[in-house]
DNA sequence: GCATTTTATGAAACTGCTTACATCGTTATT
DNA sequence: AATAACGATGTAAGCAGTTTCATAAAATGC
C-alpha cells in the first residue's frame, strides 16, 4: 500500500495525500475527510525510508554509551529514551565500549544511519589530550553532539554536566566535620567527572591541611562493577597497617564493597567506618544500613539534556554548558 | 556528495560506483580502484535512506522492553545489542513500559520505522488471555518477532527461553533438602515466566507434601526493585506469627530484601534464615554472606536468539522455540 | 459584476540509491 | 572464421514519499 494507491481510492492526487498525512493547511474539510478515511480504512502507514530520503531525517537520535548495562548508564539511557520518544523522536542504541577507536566507529556508523543528533552518555568519551576528541568535533560537523556528564568546548557540541566538584567537595567535608580526619578517597576512571570528583576530595582536604597523596587509590583502570575486589583491596590496605574511618567511593558498588569489608572485619558502619557512595543508585537500599550517596539528579539532566537538544534541532540558540548541583543523601552510613 | 558526484569524479557510471559499493562482482579491478581512490577521496558514503528505500531495509532491529533501567532487562538488552551489531545490525530502543495500549503503541512505532524484526525482552509482554496477544501476532505479520524468556504459539514468532519451571523446582527442593521445610516463595509478576518459577516452587513443595497457600506472596503487581519494601512485607509476617527459616524470591532484589531483614532483625544467614535469588545479577555480590541465586545463562540465550533471528532473516528454517536449563549458583545464603 | 486575492488541488520534479535489461567488446567453441 | 558465451559497463526504471510551481475555483473588495 502506496500513496498513489491511498491517492487513487480516496480519488484525489499524491500531493492531497502527503498534505493530509502531514497536517498541512490548504487542504479542504471535506477532501481531508475523505483521504482519511482511506487511509483509515486500508491502515495505511507511510513508508519510512521514502520519507527519510523526501525529508532528509527520520526523527532519529543516537545514543552513544561504552556499556548499557551500567547501572547508572542504563538509568541515563533509559531517561533519554523515554523523553526523545515524548518528542516525537527515537532512539537508536549503540554500545561502543572503552576503547577509543571502537568509540570512533560506534560514533561513525551512527552518522552513517543519518541520525538527527547524537548523545554520548557518560563522561568517558572526553580525553585529556584535545587531539584524542577529534573524533567528536568531526562528528559534530555533522549533526549536534550532547554531551552528558562531560564537556567539550567545540562547535556544535553542547554539555549537560553535574557539578561533581562541588558534590565530591562538600560531601568529602561533611565527613570530615563529622570527625573522619582520614578518609581514603577510590576511583576507577579519570574521565572527565572522575577528575572533577577527585578534586572536589583533594580542595576538600586540602582546606582543612588534611591531604595525604596515598588517601587516593585508583581500583581500576576504566569502569568496573567488582564489589568483592573493593572489599579485598580495603583488606589488603589495612593488613598493610593503613589506618582510615572513612571511605568516599566515586560509585556506590565501590561504596558497597566497603561496606562488605566493615562487615567482614566486623567494623561498626558508621561509628568505625564512615562511608560515602556517588549515584545514589538502587544499590543505597541494598545494604544495611541504607548507604549515604550523591546524588547528580540524574533524570534532570536528561531532561535538560533533551530540552536543549530539541532546541537546537528547532534552530533555537541554547546554552552550550549547563550545569546542575548536586547533593549528598544521607542515610545511615554516615555521622553527623 | 551523492553516487551522481562519484561516478563523474570517477568517470564511470553510477550503477558502477553502485556496483563497487557493494562488492558486486562483474567490476574490472581498474575501475574498482579508480571508484574506491574517489570515494576515499571525497570520504563519501551512500545515503542510508536512499539506501533503505532502494534495498527496502536498513538492517535495523527493534528492540522493545518495558524497563530499559531493569538490571536483568538492561543486561540482555546489552547482550542483545552487541551481538546484533557484531552481524551487521543496529538496534533502535523502545522502552514501553508495564502497561498493553503503551506496549502495543510502541510496537507498532517500531514497525512504522520499517524494522527487519523486533524483539521483545522480558516475559511481560505475554498475557494470559489469548486475546492480548494479538498485537504480537499482527506484527509478526509484518516482521519476525523474537520473544526472550516468553512464549507464544504464532506464525513467524520464535521463543528462546529459560527453563524456569526446573531451576525452580530445582532450586526449592535443595532447600527443602537442606532442611528449610516452610520456605516461603515471593514473586511480583504473573508474567510468562513468573508463571513457571511459581510452578516450580509449588510443585516441589507438593513433592514434598509441604505446600501451603499462604507460603506464596506476591508483593507487587508487576515489577518493582524495592529492597526496603520486601524487608518491611517480611517483618509484618513474622509480626502476624508466620515462622519461616528460607525466602525463596523471584528476583535478586527481593531477595536482598530478606537479607536486609535477616540483618535487621539479627538473623543468622543462613542458619536461621536461608535465602535463594533468581538472575544472578550482580547484586549477589552486593551483601554478605553473598546472595545464591538462580543464573538463566542470560548470554547464552541472547546469543541464541540472535542467531535464530538472523537465520530467519536469511529464510533459513529456525527452531520455534528453544528451551535453555538454568543453574543454581551457590553462595553463602544456603545451606547444604 | 468585474478584478483581485485567497484557497484547494494537481502535475511534475526531486530525494539518492539499486537493479533489471541492453549493449558492446572480448574470449571460447567448433 | 563464424558463433556462442561471457564479462564489463551503461541506461533507465523503479523505490515511496515531499514540495515547488502552476492553475483552477472560490471568496472578497469595490
Amino acid at each position: 500500500m502506496t500513496i498513489y494507491d491511498i491517492s487513487e481510492k480516496a480519488g484525489v492526487s499524491i500531493a492531497t495525500v502527503s498534505r493530509v498525512l502531514n497536517g498541512s493547511s490548504n487542504v479542504s474539510e471535506k477532501t481531508k475527510k475523505k483521504v482519511l478515511d482511506v487511509i483509515n480504512q486500508y491502515e495505511y502507514t507511510p513508508n519510512a525510508f521514502a520519507r527519510g530520503l523526501g525529508l532528509n531525517t527520520m526523527k532519529t537520535i543516537g545514543i552513544l554509551c561504552p556499556d548499557s548495562s551500567d547501572l547508572y548508564l542504563a538509568k541515563a539511557i533509559y531517561y533519554i529514551e523515554r523523553k526523545l520518544r515524548a518528542n516525537g523522536y527515537d532512539s537508536i542504541l549503540c554500545c561502543s565500549g572503552y576503547d577509543l577507536e571502537t568509540k570512533k566507529s560506534s560514533l561513525n556508523l551512527l552518522i552513517t544511519k543519518k541520525v538527527d543528533g547524537i548523545i554520548l552518555v557518560g563522561s568517558s568519551y572526553i580525553y585529556e589530550k584535545d587531539t584524542d576528541n577529534k573524533y567528536i568535533c568531526d562528528a559534530a560537523l555533522q549533526v549536534p553532539v550532547m554531551l552528558l556528564n562531560a564537556a567539550l568546548d567545540a562547535p556544535n557540541v553542547y554539555s549537560v554536566v553535574s557539578d561533581d566538584f562541588t558534590s565530591m567537595y562538600e560531601a568529602t567535608l561533611q565527613m570530615i566535620n563529622s570527625g573522619v580526619k582520614d578518609p581514603l578517597y577510590f576511583y576507577n576512571s579519570t574521565s572527565y567527572s572522575g577528575k572533577k570528583k577527585l578534586a572536589g576530595y583533594r580542595a576538600a582536604m586540602e582546606s582543612k591541611k588534611l591531604l595525604k597523596s596515598g588517601n587516593m587509590l585508583q581500583l581500576y583502570q576504566g569502569s568496573h562493577e567488582d564489589v568483592p575486589a573493593m572489599a579485598e583491596h580495603l583488606s589488603k590496605l589495612a593488613a598493610k597497617g593503613v589506618i582510615f574511618h572513612g571511605v568516599i567511593a566515586s560509585d556506590d558498588t565501590m561504596a558497597l564493597g566497603a561496606m562488605k569489608y566493615a562487615k567482614e572485619n566486623g567494623l561498626r558502619v558508621p561509628e568505625d567506618l564512615a562511608i560515602i557512595g556517588y549515584n545514589n543508585s538502587m544499590l543505597t537500599d541494598c545494604c544495611d544500613p541504607g548507604l549515604s550517596s550523591i546524588d547528580n539528579k540524574l533524570e534532570t539532566l536528561c531532561q535538560h539534556l533533551i530540552t536543549t537538544l530539541m532546541g537546537v534541532l528547532n534552530g533555537t540558540e541554547m546554552p552550550k554548558q549547563t550545569l546542575f548541583s548536586g547533593e549528598l543523601i544521607k542515610r545511615g552510613t554516615t555521622l553527623d
